[in-house]
RNA sequence: GGGCGAUUAACUCAGUGGCUAGAGUGCUACCUUCACACGGUAGAAGUCGCAGGUUCAAAUCCUGCAUCGCCCA
């Protein structure tokens, strides 16, 4: 039997058939059933763009670890996974790889043929990152995996967006968005990207319309982007320019009172500067103020329009001229400056979704938006109104997904109301959780504050459960509304129609649409910012407008769509942000708002199971495992729209782990070039190496650091890439051997790649083989053997104790993965694993099996039996393929194993009880005394290495002690002679030395070997060792001759330092007088 | 510019005011002993980023500085 395994671990021979063996005999699958403890956790869904990365791996893995961990402890445990269709970077990949590949951009194949594309890309990529999931060893339910298009979360999304606009929560508004010329989208302000680029800052002289005597006949702005003068329609300054400037001095000489030192040079220069502009811009700007007062006009160059000169604070008398530019539609400042002005400027837009000009633009419209800018530049120079240009660093907002700079830009966007509104909103309506808030971002701000849902559950953050409820509270607390329109065509269609209609018009649609009574159709009148619903024939209003339908059914949607289109209506083309989708997750995939009447894909797992749904079985869930980047994006928005919808928390625990970081400590990623596929270390190490290794390098707080080395496609030698010279680009590297150049994005056509590893991994592999040979010498042991489970009381003191180190351990790990630490808990199973089992209790064991007491060995068998079983239950979370394989073959050898009962055994180990701490197997004396034989040992081991004498080289041992020590050394003499390699042992108080001895202190006690010294060097040591020991001493003494410290520290404190020394003092006796007893040869 | 965090051995990290500051890797020496050389035994290796402060006592708390990272504007 023991033959059959290998001596070293292959993981590629095992890893495949035992993940078959889990999916075949459907140990991941989650049903309802009569469990009370439940666990869920739903997968943060990757994104269909690409496959998935290191950072991937550490996610999936650590719910992989509470998964199994849970599904061990008994709970129904359900992981559920899917995918997420990322709209505006997967359509941004596939229109880059069209445009790539076929030179055509998305107009030319059309929105069908688009989301085809798209749809192809998705199944293609979705199952590559299913494949990494299940060679990583996840334990999700595949039979109930979700795509945030699929039916299901499709019907969730309308079935929302419908609730919301009915409870007009949803609204259309004109908004200054992030614009993405490149793509032609709105984006979120967490898709750009802001990078200082050098830049100028143009003056620009604008002429003043029949100035009066004593008046300037220009007014000078300064701006970095010149092509939006097209679009200006004021100018602004200060309403007070005195009172503004008098208040920043003011200020700056508060700021110049605090500042050290070293700072104040640079506030004084600022005074300085502010002070020197009371002179000579001051004047100036109180006559403009008094011009625009009395209605002076401005001309504006190349469009000859003419603009007001307004008041407004945003106009700041301290910086360059003291009046700006003001362009309401491409600014958003300036945008905000028109909401106090509305009445006296206009908002002119200057800009197609393109990025060029539109006709408003004058003689510069066509033009693209840099072209612009060169050209109103030229035309200020000829007329002789640039007057300065200067040179200076400009924060530029750049698409994340297009690298393309964002233009402010002024579009009619679908928002959702954030704030508060009046008379509440209502979360879990119709639910029996249902409750009142005063908005949306209220309601999750209280969640993570402490207020507790109907069911009694909070929110809670971990590790660091302070610091990241303040990232989550504090951006909510903004109560900003949401975009969640954006212009593309892979995504949830908006499912709203609208049209501008006649009187006539409007009655005909209410009376074709709401003939009967309808819950599925809601219509809104919009007349400026109100909007009215309407809700039969009568309401509507004799003038027309604009109206908005919107239905719920994404069923019914062909039917009614042909009428609205009949009636003049047009579907909205916008689609919804991804968020959106993703932030119903936890619930939409569990058949919400109906498991009734949800349908899932063919051979999925049910809704519905025996008089259970799983909504109301797996909802609330238990735990969000993710990286703290998307606390704002994703996990606020899954809190408010799981209380919105279902009344109560998707999950009660955040569990925020570290982001992967590269030898240079640059976040991972694949667009970097620093990502490591982790496929590729699978296959170099396996997935146990790998999974062992995340799992030790997840401490707390601290991010991951993964020095990464390239494999070199020529030598196959490893290429460490932070000392690697570069080729012609930052992703090409040059192979020191061969001095060829090879690429690691696997983009350049012309040179070859390298795969992507980290030698951090080894570790993990080393692990694995060293248990994998402890099992197997287990097995060679209990091979041919009978076990009988009631042993208990003829256990060895080793035996007992290994059993007391064990249900140890089990506490510590226990502890551990319960305050989200798998560093500390897998640090605790590899203490007791490798430091513990192999080198102590199985090579103390080894005389014993192999002995003459027939008895004897078969307790020793008996202990090693359940050792092993416990070690193989406690590390089956964190590597589980190797301990699922070695649990089979422990199960034909010992199928029956305990010492005191029976341990129960399922047939595959991830749906085995997880071992529990037994308190009766605890004995903290005997570990004591344990711990002294070991002193010992390692007493000898140190003399045998300081002399090289050989291990097999039998000692003569002689033991100084007394006590507790002497009880030990005498009740295990027969484990401490075999494994000291000892021919003799003598303890007692009254041992001596001979004169000729090496000797080694201990604590309280001395070893002595006879027979061996070296006069010099053994001097010399004990020497060193005695100085070292007299420092600390020292120390000690000082601190108790300080009286501050004998009555103010602890008293507690006081004695242990009053301890210390006493034991420190007997230890140096001990080592002086081997020092004299040396000396006297 | 604002907020959050990090800086401990050559490397990656533990260390929640009082242990002689630890682990793993790497390094050095010895050992191919019948589970494992992806192993064993032993050893060397630290100005706890810098400067102040609080305290009887600081890697740990406070302030400032430097460097690096993340989030937000």
């Amino acid at each position: 039997m023991a033959k059959e395994l290998a001596s070293t671990y292959d993981p590629q021979r095992i890893e495949s058939p035992v993940y078959r063996r889990w999916l075949e005999s459907g140990a991941f699958d989650a049903n309802p059933d009569d469990r009370d403890s439940r666990y869920v956790i739903m997968m943060p869904l990757p994104n269909v763009t690409g496959a998935l990365h290191m950072g991937h791996a550490l996610d999936n893995v650590m719910q992989d670890l509470l998964s199994r961990w849970h599904r061990m402890m008994g709970d129904n445990t359900l992981w559920m996974p899917g995918t997420d269709h990322a709209g505006i970077a997967t359509q941004a990949v596939v229109e880059k790889r069209l445009f790539e590949v076929e030179g055509k951009t998305r107009h030319d194949v059309g929105r069908e043929g688009l989301v085809e594309q798209i749809w192809g890309w998705k199944d293609q990529y979705q199952k590559r990152i299913i494949l990494q999931q299940q060679a990583m060893g996840c334990s999700c339910d595949w039979k109930r995996q979700r795509f945030t298009m699929d039916e299901v979360c499709a019907r969730a999304v309308t079935w929302t967006f419908f609730k919301m606009f009915d409870d007009g929560l949803i609204y259309q508004g004109n908004r200054m968005v992030n614009w993405d010329c490149h793509l032609q989208t709105a984006i979120s302000d967490d898709e750009i990207e802001h990078r200082p680029v050098d830049g100028h800052f143009w003056h620009l002289r604008y002429p003043v319309i029949d100035p009066q005597p004593g008046e300037p006949e220009a007014v000078v702005v300064a701006t970095t982007r010149p092509e939006t003068m097209l679009g200006d329609t004021a100018v602004a300054c200060h309403p007070d320019p005195s009172g503004a400037l008098e208040a920043r001095i003011t200020d700056a000489k508060q700021r110049l009172e605090r500042a050290p030192a070293k700072n104040r040079d640079d506030i004084e220069e600022e005074i300085g500067r502010l002070e020197d502009r009371r002179q000579s811009h001051l004047p100036l700007l109180e006559k403009l103020a008094k011009m625009s007062r009395d209605g002076r006009k401005i001309q504006l160059p190349i469009v000859d329009r003419e603009i007001p000169l307004i008041t407004d604070e945003w106009a700041r008398p301290e910086l360059g001229s003291g009046c700006v530019k003001i362009t309401p539609g491409h600014d958003s400042n300036d945008y905000e400056v028109w909401t106090r002005h509305s009445l006296e400027i206009e908002v002119i837009n200057i800009l197609e979704p393109d990025g060029t000009l539109n006709d408003n633009a004058g003689p510069c419209s066509g033009l693209d938006r840099f072209e612009a800018r060169k050209e109103v530049v030229r035309r200020f120079e000829v007329a002789g109104l640039l007057d300065e240009i200067e040179d200076r660093k400009i924060e530029v907002g750049h698409s994340a997904r297009s690298q393309t700079p964002i233009e402010p830009y002024l579009s009619l966007q679908w928002f959702v109301d954030m704030g508060d509104v009046d008379g509440g909103v209502i979360c879990g309506r119709g639910t029996d959780l249902e409750f009142n808030t005063s908005g949306l971002a209220q309601v999750a701000i209280d969640a993570a504050s402490g207020w507790k849902s109907a069911t009694g559950r909070t929110l809670s953050f971990h590790p660091d459960p302070e610091r990241y409820k303040k990232t989550l509270v504090n951006w909510l607390a903004e109560k900003r509304d949401w975009c969640i329109s954006r212009q593309l065509w892979w995504g949830h269609q908006i499912p709203i129609w609208s049209a501008d209609l006649d009187g006539k018009g409007l009655t005909r649609l209410l009376e074709r649409l709401l003939a009967t009574e309808r819950d599925d159709v809601r219509v809104r009148f919009v007349n400026g910012a109100q909007s009215l619903p309407l809700t039969c024939p009568d309401d509507a209003p004799g003038e027309g407008g604009r109206v908005l339908v919107c239905l719920r059914e994404p069923a019914a949607q062909e039917k009614d769509s042909a009428l609205l289109e009949d009636c003049g209506l047009e579907r909205d083309p916008d689609v919804l942000d991804t968020w959106f989708s993703s932030a119903l997750w936890p619930h939409s995939t569990l058949g919400w708002p109906d498991p009734a009447t949800a349908t899932g894909e063919e051979g999925q797992s049910p809704f519905l199971v025996e008089g259970s749904d799983c909504l109301s079985y797996y909802y609330p869930g238990s735990c969000l495992v993710t990286g703290r980047d998307i606390i704002t994006l994703w996990v606020a928005r899954m809190v408010v729209m799981g209380l919105y919808n279902v009344g109560d928390l998707p999950f009660t625990d955040v569990f925020l782990h570290a982001i992967i970081l590269d030898g240079k400590g640059e976040r991972m990623s694949k667009s970097k070039g620093n990502g490591i596929d982790p496929v590729d270390i699978i296959e170099r190490y396996g997935t146990d190496a790998m999974r062992y290794v995340l799992c030790e390098m997840q401490t707390g707080t601290q991010d991951i650091r993964l020095p990464v080395q390239a494999i070199s496609p020529f030598t196959g030698n490893t290429i460490d890439l932070s000392n690697a010279k570069h080729g012609r680009s930052v992703f090409t590297y040059i192979c020191p051997d061969t001095e060829k150049e090879f690429d690691i994005l696997g983009s350049m056509e012309d040179i070859p790649s390298a795969k992507l590893v980290s030698d951090r991994f080894e570790v993990g592999r080393n692990f694995c083989n060293k248990l994998w040979n402890a099992v197997r010498f287990a097995m060679m042991n209990l091979d041919g053997h009978d076990l009988d489970v009631d042993r208990y009381d003829r256990l060895n003191p080793e035996d007992r104790w290994i059993l007391s180190r064990l249900s140890a351990a089990i506490s510590e790990i226990d502890g551990h993965l319960g305050n989200y630490n798998p560093s500390a808990a897998i640090g605790c199973a590899r203490e007791l694993f490798w430091s513990e089992l192999c080198d102590w209790y199985l090579e103390v064991i080894k005389p014993r099996l192999h002995g003459n007491d027939p008895e004897d060995a078969a307790t020793a068998r008996q202990v090693l039996a359940v050792a092993i079983d416990h070690v193989l239950r406690l590390l089956h979370p964190f590597v589980p393929f190797i301990t699922e394989e070695l649990w089979a073959k422990l199960a034909q050898l010992a199928p029956v194993r305990g010492i005191d009962c029976e341990l129960p055994v399922e047939e595959m180990v991830c749906l085995s009880r997880w071992p529990e701490a037994r308190q009766q197997w605890r004995d903290e004396g005997l570990e004591q005394a344990f711990a002294t034989v070991q002193d010992v040992v390692r007493g000898v081991r140190e003399i045998r290495a300081r002399y090289q004498l050989s291990p097999r080289d039998p000692l003569e041992l002689r033991v100084r002690a007394k006590g507790t020590v002497v009880d030990a050394l005498e009740s295990m003499e027969d484990l401490v002679l075999h494994i000291g390699g000892l021919s003799s042992i003598d303890v007692g108080p009254a041992v001596e030395r001979t004169p000729d001895s090496a000797a080694v202190v201990v604590e309280d006690f001395e070893i002595f070997v006879p027979g061996v010294v070296d006069l010099q060097q053994e001097k010399a040591r004990l020497e060193t060792q005695a100085q070292k020991i007299e420092k600390l001493i020292e120390g000690s003494q000082r601190k108790l001759e300080n009286e501050n410290f004998v009555t103010r520290a602890k008293p507690e404190v006081v004695e242990k330092e009053r301890q210390q020394v006493s034991d420190l003092e007997g230890q140096l006796a001990m080592l002086q007088q081997n020092i004299s007893a040396l000396g006297e040869q």
